[in-house]
RNA sequence: GGAUCUUUAGCUCAGUUGGCUAGAGCGCGCGAUUCACAUUCGCGAGGUCAUUGGUUCGAGUCCAAUAAGAUCCACCA
C-alpha cells in the first residue's frame, strides 16, 4: 500500500514532472491521424519570480493543452522566456544601483553582455516555476526572445517592411522619460488627471499697444516659441493674423498664425506653439513651415538654446523662474489651478516630456485594416466576444508605431547611418559592428533597440517556424542567403533610406527568414493531419536526408502548427500585444496568427483590489504552491473566473480544491485497498452492471466527460472545473463508492476511478498521475493516455437508483428532522424497488433494519411517494405537524402558480407543447403529493 | 470627450439560443463519527438576481433609462 492517509502534494510534485519529462510526454509527436492542436506560452519575463498572473496563464494553457492531448489532438504546447527588453532594463538598472553604477559606466556591448548573464540565471529560475506550475509544454521547443531564428525572422520582417516603405526614419514628437532615456509608444504613457495650474501671459504685439493674451500650463516651453495661433474663425483676433507678437524673455519676434486646432472657447483662444514640445504644436507647425527650437534636452534639462540662465535648470526650476520674471515684468495676466491629464512613464512615473526626436517609424495604417478587414470577416473568435470590437476601435485610431527604443538590451536595430550624408540609411544586419564600410562609404550603426513588442509580434510564426514574408505572388523566387549572411552583394541592393517619402520602393525580393522556407510547405488547417502528402513528404525527408537531424525536422514539421489553435493571453494585453501579433502575422504569413483569442482577466486579491506591493497584498504562486500543492493552486484559480473579468482571488477556493484533491487521493486508496495491492487488471471495459447505482454512475460520468468537453470548448474553465468537482465529490464519493461498500465490484470501481483520474487530469495533473503511477494495476504514464469511447449503461435503472437517493435522502432529512435517538426501521408494503433494495437502502440511510410490512403505521415518507413508513412513536410524530404544515403551504403555492401557468391561454397556445405537458405532468405530482401530506398531517394528529 | 465592463446568498463569484423550485466554494446553524478521507459525514438556514419602465405566454438572462463602482482609449494650450 503506497497510499498515505492524506495527499501530500509537496513531496512528490518535483518527481511527477520529472517522471513526465524522463517520458517524453510533452514533447510533440506529429501524427497524421489527430489534428493539430497549438498553443504558445506568452513568453514570461527571464527577470524575476512569476507572479499569480503567470499562475493563471499556465493552468488556463494547461487545462486546454492537456485536455486536447487526452482527446487525441496531436497537441503543442510551446514554452519561451522573454528578454522583456525594458521590463529586464529597469530590474537590471536597479542591480546597478545598489553598487553604485550607472549605464554610463559601461559600454553598450559590456552592458548588452552582462545582463545576458544576469537574464540566463533569471531564466532557469522561472523555468522550475513553469515547471511547479505543472504546464505540459514541449520544452525541446522553447524559444527565447533573443535567439537567432528570433532575431533573424524579425530582420527579414524589418526589411521586408522597409522595401516595401511602411518603415521610415521620423523626426517627430516621441514620448521620452527623462528618468529611462529613451523613448516609447503612445500605448506605454500612462495618462492621470492632476491638478496643475495655468498662466495666462501676455505677449506684446509688435508695433503697436496690443497685447495679445496665451494661456499655458508649461510657460517654460515659450523659450521654444516659434508662433502664437488663433482660431480662423474667432473675430477677436480676427485682425491681428498675421501681425508679429514678441514672445517674452526669449524675445523672439514670432507670427500670429490662424489655425484650426485651436479652440476659441478654450481659454483665452489664444495658443502658444512650441512645436518642439508638444504634439499638437508639431503638427501646427508643420502646416505654418515653422521652425522647430528645441529648448529641452534629453536629460530633462533645459539647453542652450533656452537662453542665458535658463540653461542647466531642470524643467521645475525652469518653469518656476520664467513665472517668476514674468511677473516681475509685468507680463503675467493671471494664474489658476486646473485639471489637466498628466503623461507619466508607466514604468518610474518620471514626467512624460514630448521631445523631437529621430527613430524609426511603423506605418501601420495599412496592416491595421488587414487587421480590423479579418476580424470583421470573422477570421479570428474572440472569447469575450465584445473584444472584437474593443480591437477594431483600437486599430481605427492607430496611430505610426515608434520603433525605437534607447535602451541596450534588446534587439539592436539592423539599420546604418551613413557618416558623411546623414540622410542616407541602409539595412544591414552586421550589427555586432559598430561601423561598417559598404562601396567606399563609411556607416555607423544605429545604436537603438526594437521595442520588444515588434519581436514579440510575430512570436506566433516564430516560434512554429513558418514560413514568413514570402510574398505570396511569387513563392519560388526566394531568395535565402541575401539576408542572414550580410554580404556585399546584398549591399548593393540595399535602399537609401531617408524618409517615408522615398521615391521608389528597391526591388530586392523580400526574403524568407527561416530554413523551414526552404521545406515542406505548411498544410492548412483543414487537411493538417490527415494529409497523406504532408506525411509522405515528412518521411522523405526522414529517409533520403541522413543528414537531416532530428531538430532539424522538427524545425519543418512546426509549421503544421500554425496558426494556433488559441492565443491566450492577459486582457490587458490586447492592444500592445494581441493587436501586434494580428498586423505582424497577417503581414508576414499572409493569414491570421491564430483563430481563437481567450482573454483572461486580472487576478485580484481576495477584497477585490488589486495586488501590488505597497499594499503588501501580493499572493505568490509558488508560495501557494508550497502550502497546498500546485493542483489546488489550479483549482483554486480556475475556479469563479470568466473571461476577462477581473476577478478577486479567494485562497478558500483553493482549499476546496485541496480538498478535492484528498477526497480523489483517499478514492483511490479505498479502491486499491478493495482490489489488492496485487491487483494487476487493466481496465477495459468494466464487468457487467449489476447492481443498483452502477448504470446511475456511469451515466453520471459520462455527462460529466461530455459537459467539460463543451464547457472546454467554449473556454468556460470555471464551469467545467465545478462540474469535475462535482461529479467525483457528490456523485463518486457519496454515493458510488458507499454503495460499493456493499457491492464491492472492483472492476467497475477501478474503471471509475480512471475515469475520474481522467476527466480531473487537465486540473490536477500531479494528483491524477500521482495515483496513476501508485495503482497496482497502471501502466505508463497518465499524462500520455487518450480517453476511450463512452460505455453504454440503462438509463431506467440509472432512474432507480434517482429514486432510492431520492428516499435515501428523505429518511435522512425526516430523521435529522425530529432528532429522534437511535435507530429506525423502515416499513414499506407493496414496493418492488424497494424491496429489492432494501439493504443498501438500509446501508446507506444507516437505518436499523427495512422490512416489508403490509399496513401504515408510524411515519409516512410522504415527499417521496411510496409505500413507506418509519417506525416512529406517535409523540414523536405530533412533533412533525409543523413540519408538514410547512410542507402543505408550499405545495398550496406551487399548485396555485401551476394552475395559473395553464388557465393563462397565451401560454396554451405560444409555449412549446412539451413544456405545457411537462406543466401538467407536475402540476399532477404536486397535487398528488398533497393529498399525502394532507392524509399525513391528519394521521400525525389524530 | 469616446468606449467597455460590473451590480445575483454574510463574503468571493458562476449562471451563452429567455422556460418554470437561481447554483458553487467559503462562512453560518443543528447533528454524527474512529478504519477511504476531520483536508470527514448527514441535514439545514440564507436571494423581490441594483432601481424603474418596456418586449414576451414567460425575464437574472433581451431592450431603454437611472444610480453606484471599475477599466480602457483619446486629449485638454
Amino acid at each position: 500500500m503506497k497510499f498515505t492517509k492524506v495527499y501530500e502534494p509537496q513531496q512528490t510534485e518535483p518527481e511527477i514532472y520529472a517522471i513526465w519529462e524522463t517520458a517524453g510526454v510533452f514533447d510533440v509527436r506529429p501524427t497524421k491521424s489527430a489534428l493539430p492542436y497549438s498553443i504558445v506560452m506568452p513568453p514570461p519575463n527571464a527577470n524575476g519570480d512569476l507572479h499569480i498572473g503567470h499562475g493563471l496563464t499556465l493552468a488556463l494553457e494547461d487545462i486546454l493543452t492537456r485536455f486536447h492531448r487526452l482527446n487525441n489532438y496531436d497537441t503543442i504546447y510551446i514554452p519561451g522566456a522573454d528578454h522583456a527588453g525594458f521590463e529586464t532594463w529597469v530590474v537590471y538598472e536597479k542591480a546597478l544601483e545598489k553598487i553604485g553604477k550607472t549605464r554610463f559606466d559601461y559600454s553598450r556591448d559590456e552592458l548588452y553582455n552582462q545582463v545576458w548573464n544576469f537574464v540566463a540565471e533569471q531564466r532557469g529560475n522561472m523555468e522550475l516555476q513553469i515547471r511547479a506550475l505543472g504546464a505540459s509544454c514541449d520544452w525541446r521547443n522553447s524559444t527565447f526572445t533573443l535567439d537567432n531564428k528570433v532575431v533573424k525572422t524579425v530582420y527579414a520582417t524589418f526589411k521586408r517592411l522597409w522595401d516595401e516603405g511602411l518603415i521610415y526614419r521620423g523626426h517627430k514628437i516621441v514620448n521620452y522619460c527623462t528618468t529611462h532615456q529613451t523613448s516609447f509608444a503612445d500605448i506605454e504613457v500612462t495618462h492621470r488627471d492632476e491638478v496643475g495650474k495655468m498662466w495666462d501671459i501676455a505677449y506684446p504685439v509688435t508695433g503697436t499697444n496690443q497685447e495679445i493674451i496665451v494661456s499655458t500650463t508649461r510657460p517654460e516651453t515659450m523659450l521654444g516659441d516659434t508662433a502664437v495661433a488663433v482660431n480662423p474663425k474667432d473675430a477677436r483676433y480676427a485682425n491681428l493674423v498675421g501681425e508679429m507678437v514678441t514672445v517674452p524673455i526669449a524675445n523672439r519676434i514670432v507670427p500670429i498664425i490662424a489655425d484650426e486646432y485651436v479652440d476659441e472657447l478654450f481659454g483665452t483662444g489664444v495658443v502658444k506653439i512650441t512645436p518642439a514640445h508638444d504634439p499638437n504644436d508639431y503638427e501646427v507647425g508643420k502646416r505654418h513651415a515653422l521652425d522647430e527650437i528645441t529648448v529641452i534636452g534629453f536629460d530633462g534639462r533645459m539647453n542652450e538654446a533656452a537662453g542665458e540662465g535658463f540653461t542647466g535648470l531642470t524643467v521645475e526650476e525652469a518653469r518656476a523662474k520664467i513665472v517668476e520674471e514674468l511677473s516681475a515684468i509685468g507680463l503675467l495676466r493671471n494664474e489658476k489651478d486646473i485639471i489637466h491629464s498628466v503623461g507619466h512613464c508607466y514604468k518610474c512615473d518620471s514626467i512624460i516630456e514630448p521631445l523631437l526626436k529621430d527613430q524609426w517609424f511603423l506605418e501601420v495604417k495599412p496592416l491595421a485594416e488587414r487587421a480590423v478587414a479579418e476580424i470583421e470577416k470573422g477570421s479570428i473568435k474572440f472569447f469575450p466576444e465584445q473584444k472584437a470590437k474593443e480591437l477594431i476601435q483600437y486599430y481605427k485610431n492607430l496611430k505610426d508605431w515608434n520603433l525605437s527604443r534607447q535602451i541596450p538590451w534588446g534587439i539592436p536595430i539592423p539599420a546604418f547611418q551613413n557618416i558623411d550624408h546623414p540622410e542616407d540609411w541602409i539595412f544591414d544586419e552586421r550589427v555586432g559592428e559598430s561601423e561598417i564600410e559598404v562601396k567606399g562609404k563609411k556607416y555607423r550603426r544605429d545604436e537603438d533597440t526594437f521595442d520588444t513588442w515588434f519581436s514579440s509580434g510575430q512570436w506566433p510564426f516564430i516560434t512554429t517556424n513558418y514560413p514568413a514574408n514570402q510574398p505570396s505572388a511569387n513563392p519560388h523566387e526566394s531568395s535565402i542567403t541575401t539576408l542572414h549572411h550580410a554580404s556585399p552583394h546584398h549591399h548593393e541592393q540595399t535602399p537609401h533610406h531617408t524618409d517615408r517619402h522615398h521615391d521608389k520602393p528597391p526591388v530586392v525580393p523580400a526574403s524568407s527568414s527561416s530554413a523551414a522556407a526552404n521545406s515542406i510547405s505548411p498544410p492548412t488547417h483543414q487537411n493538417a493531419g490527415i494529409s497523406v502528402n504532408d506525411s509522405h513528404q515528412n518521411d522523405d525527408i526522414l529517409v533520403n536526408d541522413p543528414a537531416q537531424t532530428a531538430a532539424d525536422l522538427m524545425d519543418n514539421i512546426l509549421a503544421r502548427y500554425y496558426p494556433l489553435s488559441v492565443m491566450e493571453t492577459g486582457s490587458d494585453l490586447l492592444y500592445a500585444w494581441v493587436s501586434r501579433m494580428i498586423m505582424l502575422g497577417l503581414y508576414a504569413t499572409d493569414q491570421v496568427p491564430f483563430k481563437e483569442v481567450y482573454l483572461h482577466g486580472m487576478v485580484l486579491d481576495e477584497h477585490g483590489k488589486k495586488m501590488s506591493k505597497s499594499k503588501g497584498n501580493v499572493l505568490s504562486p509558488m508560495e501557494i504552491i508550497a502550502k497546498y500543492g500546485s493542483d489546488a493552486f489550479r483549482l483554486g484559480i480556475v475556479a469563479s473566473r470568466s473571461a476577462a473579468q477581473s476577478q478577486a482571488f479567494s485562497p478558500s477556493k483553493v482549499l476546496a480544491g485541496r480538498n478535492l484533491c484528498n477526497k480523489l487521493w483517499n478514492i483511490a486508496r479505498f479502491v486499491q485497498e478493495q482490489a489488492g495491492d496485487n491487483y494487476e487488471n487493466p481496465v477495459e471495459e468494466p464487468n457487467e452492471l449489476k447492481n443498483i447505482g452502477e448504470d446511475w454512475i456511469i451515466g453520471q460520468l459520462n455527462h460529466a466527460r461530455l459537459t467539460v468537453e463543451k464547457m472546454l470548448h467554449e473556454y468556460r474553465f470555471s464551469e467545467a472545473g465545478e462540474q469535475v468537482y462535482q461529479v467525483i465529490w457528490n456523485d463518486v464519493a457519496d454515493w458510488f463508492i458507499e454503495t460499493q461498500k456493499v457491492f464491492n465490484n472492483i472492476s467497475l470501481m477501478t474503471y471509475v476511478l480512471e475515469y475520474c483520474l481522467k476527466l480531473i487530469h487537465p486540473f490536477a495533473p500531479f494528483l491524477s498521475e500521482n495515483i496513476w503511477q501508485n495503482l497496482s494495476w497502471t501502466n505508463d504514464t497518465l499524462a500520455g493516455q487518450t480517453w476511450g469511447g463512452y460505455i453504454n449503461y440503462d438509463i431506467n435503472k440509472a432512474k432507480d437508483f434517482e429514486e432510492i437517493r431520492a428516499l435515501v435522502t428523505e429518511i435522512r432529512f425526516v430523521v435529522a428532522d425530529l432528532s429522534t435517538t437511535g435507530k429506525q426501521t423502515l416499513m414499506y408494503g407493496e414496493d418492488k424497488l424497494i424491496a429489492k433494495n432494501k439493504d443498501i437502502i438500509q446501508f446507506l440511510a444507516r437505518l436499523k433494519n427495512a422490512r416489508e410490512l403490509g399496513q401504515s403505521t408510524g411515519l409516512r415518507l410522504a415527499n417521496s411517494g411510496r409505500e413507506a413508513w418509519l417506525d416512529i412513536d406517535a409523540k414523536t410524530i405530533a412533533k412533525y405537524g409543523d413540519h408538514l404544515r410547512e410542507r402543505i403551504d408550499n405545495a398550496q403555492k406551487e399548485i396555485e402558480l401551476l394552475e395559473g401557468r395553464l388557465a393563462n391561454k397565451n401560454y396554451l397556445k405560444k409555449a412549446p407543447a412539451e413544456l405545457v405537458e411537462e406543466t401538467r405532468k407536475t402540476l399532477l405530482e404536486k397535487t398528488d403529493m398533497l393529498e399525502r401530506l394532507n392524509r399525513e398531517l391528519e394521521a400525525t394528529s389524530a
